[in-house]
DNA sequence: GAGTTTATGCAATATTATAACATTACATAA
DNA sequence: TTATGTAATGTTATAATATTGCATAAACTC
């Protein structure tokens, strides 16, 4: 994340277009080396993930490709996009770890570690709807002694923590 | 959990009925002490959920709710249970803490710890879709540095692990 | 450039959840 | 005993999220 000066949300200030191209730059690298194709639908709808940090549901992305293609090909007729389309980009997008989805909120954020294998643990601010993600080892390293302590065999993790970023907190203070 | 040897998971030995009763009874106990009432559908809906120790969907509670509702009035005109009954069901049993809802399978399990304000922490095993609720202090304790670090002022905790749980895990071995 | 695989378009439908309004049941006051 | 308030439930409709199945197109392989 461009220009954060500290703390895991991102702040108003920040150069957000750095985000972009960063997460854009590396899902190219991604997929190069794997040798699967980051094609222009999936380009498109991993950039419009990554507009904000807030996670974004489906049928705004869905809303979000319509619009792009209005304005496209204006006065030219133009296909539909239909729920298929996302939910497979969406697909080829959780599946390349390039995007995380939030289990609580049904919606979709870019990952801050694009490619890699690692859980997914967010914090979730219910104000201003922004979501951090974290990378704690310590609590990867608490889930994974838990599971081993119950003998099981962990495939997929995810954290999901709901409350109130600093910055709302601050402003819900205020008052 | 009634019989349980060892181990985090319910095995198919245990004596369920137990479970159940404890869960009832635990209920009762605490609507009554908070004033609020368990009424004969907020119960019947939680006894459903108690039926098995995997998750149960909300539409799958209705169908239960539905055969219940058949045998009880064979032959006679009954009427049919829609989809806010139960919703609202769940709804009252969440915020009374008698359940739990696993957002990524859209579905709903007994707390083992009934009223208590507590960190929902899960392991579901994705071959028998059974699921063990954990209570690690470690953890919630690591969720707590991490979100304190972040300034972060949590609401509300959702960790789920998806993976196999010991009985699956030796069963896949065995092939 | 013919054949194969992979990706997208498209229509229909399944699944999960809520909104809005009507009715019932129960407690208590008039 | 009747009126009234409140909580709970019933009822209808619809919103929001997700998937299936099949047709078409694009891209890679040789």
């Amino acid at each position: 994340m461009a220009g954060r000066s500290e703390g895991y949300f991102a702040g108003t200030d920040h150069d957000h277009g750095i985000c972009v191209a960063t997460a854009l730059d590396s899902a190219a690298e991604v997929c190069q080396q794997r040798g699967v194709r980051l094609t222009p639908l999936r380009r498109e709808v991993l950039e419009l993930v990554w507009q904000s940090h807030q996670p974004i549901g489906a049928y705004a992305l869905l809303d979000a490709l319509q619009t792009n293609r209005r304005r496209a090909a204006a006065g030219e007729r133009q296909s539909a996009v239909a729920p298929p389309t996302v939910y497979r980009a969406l697909e080829f997008l959780l599946t390349q770890r390039l995007i995380h989805r939030i289990e609580s909120l049904n919606a979709y954020i870019g990952c801050v570690h694009p490619g890699a294998r690692h859980a997914a643990q967010f914090l979730i601010c219910t104000d201003c709807g922004s979501a951090a993600e974290l990378e704690s080892q310590t609590l990867s390293m608490a889930i994974g002694n838990a599971a081993a302590d119950a003998g099981f065999a962990i495939e997929r993790v995810a954290v999901e923590v709901s409350g109130h970023c600093p910055e709302c907190s601050e402003a819900a203070d205020a008052n």
